[in-house]
RNA sequence: GGGUGGUUAGCUCAGUUGGUUAGAGCGCCGGUCUCACAUACCGGAGGUCGGCGGUUCGAAUCCGCCACCGCCCACCA
């Protein structure tokens, strides 16, 4: 391999594209279902398919790819299946807004052609975010991408429909449902979500049919938020043990503003604390007075509203308000009430009010006929192998939020009233003296009970009744395909907790149902990344980063490992919007000094290397032992953390091995050798090259780009591609105790001449006058290189080394560094000191020690502790109060020679 | 209303089962363009770990209460 001379600086734009090719070329990513290895799966959270992407798709794909990348490279048969989702509302949403730009709704188009509209916007737009993955670095096996809408997909759809109907599991119902009135669909329970808003509480006072004017009080009062609905009142209704209304029971009561008469009765369901302690029952527009209209039994379900949430044309509504929209209703009637002296109060009032999850419109209870899905049977599973640890959450908290959700699971609504989406494989007959509905996998040939016409429903499912299919969908269900076999079920689910309920509690239920197994056996929750006011970063609130911005401007190692390395598990990521300079620069930083290290490594190994295990170990000197003994240690906590998904600890782990070790101390260490200036240059060219190796191996999950192009720089025969290359295996041979304690005392030794040095202006050529103790003596001593490393480390000519007490008698003054053994450096003759100052900063310092040998002191003068404490920990106390002593000791000395 | 997460340096955060003198990055101060890297190197300042109480020989860490911030769930209309 020709060593090309690297770039004084890593260029990311440079280079990425290429490596990316280069991977994609060599058929790395792609997963061998023929394999005798270990398969491990990741399925991707698919995303919408004209999505692009965004922080938290970087966060979540990052993570994913280290997963991937780190058990490819443990040799596993590595399967990180990609996709997207057609995302039914959103997408046609979508497609709507550009319509509206035309001044078109999807009504002035038609069903079919919108369709084609959508289909030809996926095609064009669709996709994007596929490629920003590539982008980003993600392995993902493009050869396996699937579309939540491909062909085979949609039969796998069709044919869970028509199972689960099959076996009475879906059903078609009746019910108040969700409804979005600019969507113009039902949504589930889930896609409506609460928000906080400030209303207003509504005491209404319906009058009591015979009651006349002296009556008192006149009437009831009812409290209310909507009143807009109080024309498909069908009763009022009190709580049976409610004595203040006790005479009431049967009573008629007319509405008010329209004078339909309605009964007054009574349930349980009331709540007698709340407003007046009576209850209007609107069955048609709120599922709790569906439920207590069902109980009371008789009554109509009025609908007094229309698609558009508008009033309407219906002879219970006033007629001077049909027409007008909910919230113009409203006002009119409170004005109306208030007119009539039949608007009693208005109470602000805070209360949680369910909102349309894509397009934040406040939603209306709706009565309608939908498909539904029975869920309790299908979470029973879904539960019990959360119960018993067949399926493990990380973090483990989220366990709760799983477990009370199936606990009390509801029936899903899947249909949709929209275009974009599957169409729900049932035909209705279309004689209404039939009826019947006939589900099958294809378009039948007529109704299937009298055989006459039928047409299809006019609904299509839910998206996330495709996406909950997607662990064994994407891998060819219901056909058995190899694919199948080999890689269901998969291993690890990395998404965010709010699709909690969305898709992966469905998908396992999912999973159980129909391959009787389970889709995965950890989910791994990302954190949610935030702006610096802890809000969800998105587009629409303006306080996103762009991803792609971030890989332009830093390099797609850089985003990946900030965002990696910045977070603990599961915890959120908080990044700034408008200082990209301050969330990515470190990262960016590191890609560089990864890629100095390697090219000072590489310039130096001048074409080659001998192999690590061709040399003698008995040539090793310290730094040479303790960089070896540190890479095994690195290496064992890497792999440890990453296997514990603890990917923060593990990306610093190698930071720190590759910075503060291998570059700050033994790549200094280690080039006079190199130069020549000192014997054993080629043990080290032989450690540096091993070293250099293991850091691109450990830091190819996180930085995938930078370590694949310096490895493909590095001189000698390996594998030809680090993304397909193996994981680092602990050597336990080169952990070296002795070595690692040794080496300790060194660094601390020089950074104490460098203190020296750098607070009184040392010159170069002055020697420091430094009495030993024995434990940096023998540090020193057993390797007589180290004496020189310090110097040469510490920029100092010689290391005045003497033994016991103080060097002299004030001439050396002020006893400045001490290191923990009691090993005490000097500012050496000659220097330039203010005494007054240095006097006042021995004292503090006295001051300081003194404080700490005394709690220390105490501490084992207490006989609980020296008893109860396990020895070691004992141990160290009295180190510690051995060696403060000597501090103290060494300090008083040179107190006592300043005159102080 | 019920859960649940958080509060550690100016900022963003680590701190695994309670045990050296609580750490990192950025920022700040001082010094260096030293032939891998100024996207760097060297040195330094800065924290009574949100508050109170408890358990313990020993608490940032365990328990209780309080304060503030956040998230999730919830049919008091």
């Amino acid at each position: 391999m020709t060593t090309i001379t690297l770039a004084p600086q890593y260029d990311p734009p440079a280079i990425e594209r290429d490596i990316y090719r280069r991977w994609l070329d060599s058929g790395v990513f792609t997963a061998d279902v023929s394999s005798a290895d270990e398969p491990y799966v990741i399925v991707i959270p698919p995303p919408n398919v004209t999505d692009i992407l965004h922080a938290g798709h970087g966060l979540n794909n990052t993570l994913q790819d280290v997963f991937i990348r780190f058990e490819r490279m443990r040799g596993r048969e590595a399967l990180w299946l990609p996709g997207t989702d057609h995302a039914g509302i959103a997408t046609q949403n979508v497609v709507e807004r550009l319509l509206a730009g035309e001044n078109l709704t999807r009504h002035d188009v038609g069903r079919e052609a919108f369709v084609s509209r959508v289909w030809e916007h996926v095609k064009s737009k669709g996709g994007t975010i596929l490629k920003q993955l590539e982008a980003i670095g993600s392995s993902c096996d493009w050869s396996r991408t699937r579309f939540t809408f491909d062909d085979d997909y949609s039969l796998a759809v069709r044919t869970v429909f028509v199972r689960l109907h099959k076996d009475g599991l879906i059903y078609r119902g009746q019910r108040v449902i969700h409804w979005c009135p600019r969507c113009h669909t039902s949504l589930s329970d889930e896609e409506a979500e609460f928000r906080d808003r400030q209303d207003h509480l509504y005491f209404i006072r319906y009058h009591v049919q015979g009651d006349d004017a002296e009556s008192e009080p006149p009437g009831v009062v009812v409290a209310t938020t909507r009143p807009e609905t109080m024309f498909g009142d069908v009763c009022l209704v009190f709580h049976p043990d409610d004595d203040r209304f006790a005479l009431l029971d049967g009573v008629s009561v007319e509405i008010p503003l329209s004078g339909t008469v309605i009964p007054i009765r009574t349930s349980h369901a009331v709540e007698r604390d709340f407003g007046t302690g009576m209850l209007k029952v609107t069955p048609a527009h709120d599922a709790n007075d569906f439920d207590i209209a069902a109980e009371l039994g008789g009554f109509d379900t009025p609908s007094i509203m229309t698609e558009d949430a508008r009033m309407a044309d219906d002879p219970r509504v006033p007629a001077s308000l049909r027409g007008l929209d909910r919230d113009d209703a409203r006002r009119q009637i409170v004005a109306a009430l208030e007119a009539s002296g039949q608007m009693e109060k208005i109470e602000a009032y805070e209360h949680a009010v369910r909102h349309c999850y894509r397009c934040h419109t406040i939603v209306e209870p709706r009565l309608s006929d939908q498909w539904f899905v029975r869920m309790k049977p299908l979470a029973e599973p879904a539960l019990a192998a959360y119960r018993d640890g067949r399926l493990r959450l990380v973090p483990e908290r989220w366990g709760a939020v799983y477990e009370q959700w199936l606990t009390q699971i509801r029936d899903w609504n899947i249909s949709r009233q929209l275009w974009w989406g599957h169409r729900i494989p049932a035909w209705h007959c279309d004689d209404p003296a039939c009826a019947h509905i006939t589900v099958e996998m294809e378009e039948p040939d007529g109704c299937g009970k009298c055989g006459g016409p039928a047409r299809q429903d006019e609904d299509v499912l839910d998206t996330w009744f495709s996406s909950w299919l997607w662990p064994f969908a994407t891998l060819g269900w219901p056909e058995q395909t190899e694919d199948l076999t080999r890689f269901y079920p998969g291993h690890t689910l990395v998404t965010a907790p709010d699709i909690i309920f969305f898709w992966v509690a469905r998908m396992v239920m999912a999973g159980y149902h129909f391959m009787g197994e389970r889709p995965f056996e950890t989910v791994y929750f990302n954190g949610i990344v935030r702006d610096t006011q802890h809000r969800k970063m998105s587009k629409s609130a303006g306080n996103g980063i762009d991803p792609m911005e971030v890989v332009e401007q830093y390099g797609a190692d850089a985003l990946r490992f900030t965002l990696v390395a910045g977070s603990a598990v599961g915890t959120d990521v908080i990044l700034d919007p408008d200082d990209l300079e301050t969330s990515f620069a470190p990262g960016r930083n590191f890609a560089n000094k990864l890629w100095n290290i390697a090219r000072f490594i590489i310039t130096n190994l001048d074409g080659g290397s001998a192999p690590l295990s061709s040399m003698d170990p008995a040539q090793f000197e310290l730094a040479d032992r303790w960089i070896l003994s540190r890479c095994q240690r690195t290496i064992v906590a890497t792999t440890e953390a990453l296997v514990r998904f603890r990917t923060n600890d593990a990306a610093n782990e190698a930071y720190r091995f590759a910075w503060d070790e291998l570059a700050d101390w033994y790549l200094e260490q280690v080039k006079p050798r190199l130069y020549g200036v000192a014997p054993g240059g080629d043990v080290a060219r032989s450690i540096l090259s091993a070293m250099l190796e293991t850091t691109l191996r450990l830091l190819h999950p996180f930085m995938p780009f930078v370590t694949e192009e310096l490895w493909q720089h590095l001189p000698g025969n390996r594998e030809p591609l680090l993304a397909g290359a193996e994981w680092p295996s602990a050597n336990d041979t080169f952990i070296d105790e002795e070595a690692e304690d040794h080496f300790k005392r060194v660094q601390e030794l020089v950074t104490a001449v460098r203190g020296i040095r750098s607070e009184y202006g040392v010159k170069p050529g002055t020697a420091i006058p430094t009495v030993v103790q024995p434990a940096t003596r023998a540090a020193l001593e057993a390797f007589n290189a180290e004496q020189r490393t310090v110097e040469r480390l510490a920029k100092i000519d010689r290391l005045d080394l003497r033994e016991n007490g103080a060097p002299t008698n004030g001439i050396e003054v002020g006893a400045h560094q001490v290191l923990s053994d009691g090993t005490a450096v000097f500012v050496p003759l000659g220097t330039a000191i203010d005494i007054e100052r240095e006097c006042r900063r021995l004292t503090g310092e006295l001051e300081r020690l003194d404080k700490q040998l005394n709690a220390v002191k105490r501490k084992l003068a207490n006989q609980q502790f020296v008893t109860r404490a396990p020895a070691d920990v004992v141990a160290r106390e009295r180190e510690k109060e051995q060696s403060w002593h000597e501090q103290r000791e060494t300090l008083a000395v040179k107190l006592r020679d300043l005159g102080c």
